[in-house]
RNA sequence: AGCGGUAUCGUCUAGUGGUUAGGACGGGAGAUUCUCAUUCUCCAAACAGGGGUUCAAUUCCCCUUACCGCCGCCA
């Protein structure tokens, strides 16, 4: 068997969305327990629409992600170049050979007449397939035409090279996940494979590219399905190998609706703007369409490789639940390394003054608040209260809790004792211990005497440790925030 | 409308011609901790419907239904 060479080809019109990051991350294990190429081809044929800040961004998504390609624009490779709007001087080439074996052919229509031939298949409620008019135009059709001034578009006949390579109209082929498929090609029109502006269309560029980049399988969404058919013609009517197809299903958000913004972030970046590890994203999405043999649903993408089948994957839908994602990414948050982390958090917390803080103190905060988190950015608000020196915000709940006559009584105990305590971890720890015991034998539940301090403290009910939260804060302010909140 | 695809707990899925249909997220209950969270234990929750084939069908076949996709000089 030849080399197996995937790729991922997506078009710079946007950032780099999770559904395509899923479609790159099955070609990446594909290649990888195959020992195979992954190859990047960035497909801009449509100018208007596409930009260098999506490029980029395409690339420092993919790279994020892992997903790490043998061969593409920047790190070239010997089937180059890789950006279709570099391969222009290609196209044409394979365009004539169509025309010159009579599988394609020159079509002058306007956009006008194509429409009344859309609306007039609309008004008999027929499916819309081009007529052919220009299919058999004469020579001297053809300069009149050109004459007038109008340029002409390139379309394949399908008919053509249906008839000259299969026995009946029905196309079909074995795909790598769904199985057999198949599809009358008399239901599928002449399609433009060239536009009048000689650009190159999508079908035509992309059945070009794949041949001369050698490409062994196609893995993408079922939303190609259709085109597939349109794109082993023309690998056929060129002679060239036929790739194996694989398509998979579709990511919907949770209404079952195409995942799009109002849902939250569906841009790789995005994610990673909010909070999520890429570990976690590519970990949650493979398992989208996939399971792991074992039931081991937590893996790292070499795990996921080496247990890898196509064949497994799951053809249908499947919906995108942000729940399991955060799950899965507070999971990956508490397995992170600590000094990883406390870099990583350190985007998230711009809003404070972090040279309050030593760098054992910014250590030991990010100790006792990160397993609670669910996004990195939730630092944000988890730490608020070890900034802002001898005032802090009140919550609601704290005080109405600092009220109770008994939350006062603790405090003025508390204040009073802890002026002479040595304001370290280990010896708040003991002290605080025996501070709870004596509450306790008042008849106070040690969660209550904890409650009023914290509430004092932090504004909270609830939070970090709360010795090493006093220990970071320092005696200063700790007693200070406790005295402001005795009536 | 036509064509194509898909159908197991709410969600992601495992699984088999005979199973108490398994796991994970989420939900519920409880234990632990100074609180929240973590962790642990337990509970509820599914084979879309109808026909076949078969001794037996969630599993194989057909139909229906639902959902998704495609019908561009977008990709």
């Amino acid at each position: 068997m030849s080399e197996v060479r995937v790729r991922i080809a997506p078009s710079p019109s946007g950032n780099l969305h999770v559904g395509t990051a899923r479609t790159a991350l099955f070609n990446y294990l594909f290649a990888k327990k195959n020992n195979g190429k992954f190859i990047l081809r960035i497909e801009d044929t449509d100018a208007e629409r596409t930009s260098q800040e999506y490029v980029d961004n395409i690339f420092d998504s993919l790279k994020a992600l892992g997903l790490n390609w043998d061969e593409g624009p920047d790190v070239g490779g010997d089937y180059g170049p890789y950006t279709q709007s570099e391969r222009f001087d290609i196209y044409p080439k394979y365009i004539q050979e169509l025309l010159d074996k009579g599988f394609a052919y020159e079509c002058f229509c306007t956009p006008e007449e194509l429409e009344a031939e859309k609306q007039q298949a609309a008004d008999n409620k027929k499916p819309y397939v081009y007529t052919r008019k220009c299919e058999n135009l004469t020579e001297d059709e053809k300069a009149k035409l050109r004459a007038e001034g109008r340029k002409p578009a390139i379309r394949f006949n399908v008919a053509k090279a249906q008839k000259a390579f299969h026995d009946s109209s029905i196309l079909e082929f074995n795909d790598l996940v769904k199985g057999k498929l198949h599809m009358d090609t008399d239901l599928i029109g002449d399609f433009v494979i060239m536009k009048s502006n000689g650009a190159p269309t999508y079908n035509y560029a992309v059945v070009i590219d794949d041949a001369l980049m050698k490409i062994s399988h196609v893995i993408r969404g079922e939303d190609h399905i259709s085109n597939t058919y349109k794109q082993i013609l023309i690998f056929e009517a060129l002679g060239f190998e036929v790739p194996r197809f694989g398509h998979l299903g579709m990511i919907l958000a949770p209404d079952r609706s195409k995942l799009s913004k109002r849902h939250g972030a569906t841009a790789v970046s995005d994610f990673v703007e909010q909070g999520y590890l890429t570990e976690a994203l590519v970990n949650f999405v493979a398992l989208l369409g996939w399971a792991p043999s074992d039931g081991e649903e937590i893996k790292p993408v070499e795990k996921i490789a080496e247990d890898f089948r196509i064949g497994d994957i799951s053809s249908s839908n499947s919906i995108f639940e942000y729940d399991k994602l955060k799950w899965m990414n507070s999971h990956y948050i508490k397995m992170l390394p600590k000094e990883e982390l406390k870099e990583k958090l350190k985007k998230y917390l711009t809003k404070y003054n972090l040279n309050e803080l030593t760098e054992d103190q910014y250590t030991r905060m990010v100790e006792i608040t990160y397993e609670p988190l669910t996004l990195l950015s939730d630092i944000t608000d988890a730490v608020a209260y070890f900034f802002g020196g001898d005032s802090v915000e009140i919550d609601e709940k704290a005080a109405e809790n600092l009220e109770t006559d008994l939350s006062q009584e603790v405090l003025r105990a508390f204040v009073e004792q802890a002026q002479d305590w040595e304001w370290t971890e280990e010896n708040l720890h003991e002290k605080l211990e025996k501070f709870r015991a004596d509450f306790k034998e008042k008849g106070y539940k040690p969660k209550f005497t904890m409650w009023a301090i914290r509430a004092a403290v932090t504004g909270r009910l609830c939070g970090a440790d709360m010795t090493a939260t006093l220990a970071i804060l320092g005696k200063e302010h700790s007693l200070n925030r406790a005295k402001k909140a005795i009536k």
